[in-house]
DNA sequence: TTCATTAATCGTAACATTGCAATAAACAAA
DNA sequence: TTTGTTTATTGCAATGTTACGATTAATGAA
């Protein structure tokens, strides 16, 4: 039905997806690598970075931005965008969790 | 159009995406939990443990299965699933290089 | 062989995602 | 005000994802 019956999880199990499905699109990894190498903002050359239409770009700059993992800030006619860096680390630390669940339990079966 | 243009990016981008997009639903999230939880291999009761029906269970199955995440083996009549660990390894070396990349760069703007 | 059990596959409906052209909105400069 | 620049929004087409009923395949038990 192309809809995830989220009921039949648990609140955790939900946001780790919601994050993750955020990192599943390589254009919003290409955005938040940009965001890493460039070490501040990014005002406007995004569009000419990655290669897709500036309209694209937007809808996943929005995406980011309502999961919190980056913020804009109005610069005159251009936008500002930089990672939330307490919105990332939460972000992080529940992901990790997730991820490293094998050094708790590492069982060596099959 | 529904495609992600993957020629626009580099392979490690393309990587990152594809990992994270299988834990960008709360079922296989929950499946890689349980496989965790329980210890060792899953032979059965994963339907019974999450509420979907038996073709998507397995659906969802067959995508962590593709990925290389999980390996199943056949055990009489059932089928017994655990993760595997050195592919498992190996996707979260992509993934944390990708996360961590907060702690090289880390500027303080806007 | 026949029956029961379990998992995979097929087919399909409903909804989501991706991408972009066109347009609108917001602002600075002339 | 008008013009140019930049970003957001709208609308839509193409494709992908999710979910499940029905069926098939494979195996063990009777």
């Amino acid at each position: 039905m192309g809809l995830i019956k989220s009921e039949k999880f648990t609140k955790e199990q939900n946001t780790i997806a919601l994050f993750a499905k955020a990192f599943g699109h390589p254009a919003r990894v290409a955005i938040i690598q940009h965001l890493f190498e460039i070490n501040s903002c990014v005002c406007g050359d995004l569009v000419n970075q990655i290669g897709l239409a500036q309209p694209t770009i937007s809808q996943h700059l929005k995406e980011l931005k309502t999961l919190g993992l980056i913020k804009g800030s109005v610069e005159g006619t251009s936008v500002c965008y930089c990672i939330d860096p307490e919105n990332w680390k939460s972000m992080k630390t529940v992901l990790f969790a997730f991820l490293n669940e094998d050094t708790i339990n590492h069982g060596d079966c099959c």
